[in-house]
RNA sequence: GCGGUUGUGGCGAAGUGGUUAACGCACCUGAUUGUGGUUCAGGCAUUCGUGGGUUCGAUUCCCAUCAGUCGCCCCA
């Protein structure tokens, strides 16, 4: 009996074709991390686990349920990154780039993340997270910058269907009085609230407020607002960076309910979620906000920080959703048929010479007729098909069509390179 | 972690407790001795997810299991 394999739960093959589109992303992101000058910076796939517990947080989901972590042979535990912003700070104090005269530090990194969850449309156990790091400098206008560069991604990438939620979560003193005011109100009467919301109040009561199933009891609109417990300092800070963005013209919409599933958020939080109809359950494209603090965490000075992650997975399915496609160039130039074996060798040899031309060229390898070479070659969308047989040996010279037209002449040899690129149009 | 749903060729998709499991697409060959996207004919290919049970007999009924998929929680 043959074993069959897949691949594991919650991963996936990217193929031929859909990898295409990854690419173009990927260079849609290389280049806007050029301009806003993000360099890459590139950090090992597994880290410490405590690493982990103590920046994401002891308590939430992502710590208690999805990290994948095992022990190497040394006995030390790792864990497969759930998330990349750790690393980042963790490589920022370890390598004391808060000495750099060029602060803050902009970072940028793409790459794989695991988290152990059930797959569903648009959550995988490994996918693929774009994110930027500035960590150094507390001016809500790198808040305004980093949102921005998001917002850009999105806009090249041509989704057109999103909007970007924001808020602020204030400082320490300010998530502390909420919290607190939060317990207190809804504490008494929890237990005619349904079991999340029950567990909401111990791990993080905010949430409640966003609760799909108890939006209608009495205690929802009576409840304190996070907006009201903003210090000053906090609010000043909130709104400056809003005045940033209403400067670089970037519409936004305040939900004073939006939380983030990370500990060590602070002050701005937002997502950027996409409003297509058709789209999965999961709407949230990318996420960020500051960490202000979170490099002392992790053994450092105090810096402040802010950053987001979005899944490149999700915005190939937002793109979906919006029915629109990537401007892919992948195209074939030139498909090679041959009549004969002896115009199979002639074949070979031009296609040696138009690649080394930057000419993409095919060639039949299945020893097809001559007539499947043409539908293989209207298949593959070769814009030119090349010709030869014992005619076009015997005069030097193959006969070339041009698929789209479906014209067709002579052309010598020696003149078969200068005569494809001028039709492609100097591109070659 | 919890719940719903699905699992037949490369893809899509019928079907029945009983001889060789439809059909469509795709692919190859021919009609057209050297020309694609139309047509016609022929051909190719299937462990009916896996394991067990009931039965004279199971792709079909039952159980288990695995996998896909969708939703909840949460998140990218």
């Amino acid at each position: 009996m043959e074993m069959s394999f897949k691949v594991p739960r919650g991963t996936q093959d990217i193929l031929p074709g859909e990898s295409a589109k990854w690419q173009r992303v990927e260079e849609i992101i290389r280049d806007l991390c050029h301009v806003y000058r993000y360099d890459e910076i590139r950090t090992p796939m597994f880290e410490s686990t405590e690493l982990f517990t103590r920046s994401v947080g002891e308590t939430t989901d992502v710590v208690q349920k999805e990290m994948y972590t095992f022990e190497d042979r040394g006995g030390r535990s790792l864990t497969l990154r759930p998330e990349g912003t750790a690393a980042v700070v963790r490589s920022y104090v370890e390598h004391k780039m808060f000495g750099s005269p060029d602060q803050p530090v902009k970072l940028s990194y793409i790459g794989p993340m695991f988290r152990y969850e059930r797959q569903q449309a648009g959550r995988y156990r490994q996918f693929v997270q774009f994110g930027v790091e500035a960590i150094g400098s507390d001016d809500p206008a790198i808040d305004a910058e980093v949102i921005s560069l998001a917002m850009d991604v999105y806009e090249q990438a041509g989704l057109t269907d999103i909007k970007l939620v924001l808020n602020s979560l204030g400082d320490k003193e300010t998530r502390d009085n909420h919290r607190a005011a939060l317990v207190a109100h809804f504490e008494p009467a929890i237990g005619e609230f349904c079991g999340d919301c029950q567990s909401r109040l111990a791990k993080n009561p905010l949430r409640i407020l966003d609760c799909k199933k108890d939006h209608a009891h009495p205690l929802m609109a009576t409840a304190p607002k996070l907006t009201d417990y903003l210090t000053e300092s906090a609010a000043s800070y909130f709104a400056d960076v809003k005045m940033y963005l209403d400067t670089l013209g970037i519409a936004y919409e305040v939900n004073p309910n939006l939380v983030r599933g990370l500990d060590y958020y602070n002050h701005t939080a937002f997502e950027i979620m996409s409003t297509a109809s058709g789209f999965g359950a999961i709407t949230t494209l990318c996420g960020g906000g500051r960490y202000n603090g979170l490099t002392k965490e992790i053994g450092g000075p105090d810096a402040a920080g802010i950053g987001f992650a979005m899944s490149i997975e999700r915005l190939l399915l937002a793109l979906e959703a919006e029915g629109k496609s990537l401007d892919l160039h992948n195209e074939l130039d030139v498909y090679i048929v041959a009549m004969d074996e002896a115009a199979k060798v002639k074949a070979v040899e031009l296609a040696s010479t138009f690649r080394t031309k930057g000419i993409a060229a095919e060639i039949d390898y299945a020893q097809r007729k001559m007539k499947a070479q043409m539908k293989a070659a209207d298949r593959l969308q070769a814009k030119f098909v090349l010709i030869l047989g014992e005619t076009e040996l015997q005069q030097q010279a193959a006969a070339v069509k041009e698929m789209a037209t479906g014209e067709q002449q002579t052309i010598a040899f020696s003149e078969l390179v200068t005569y494809l690129q001028g039709k492609l149009g100097g591109q070659a």
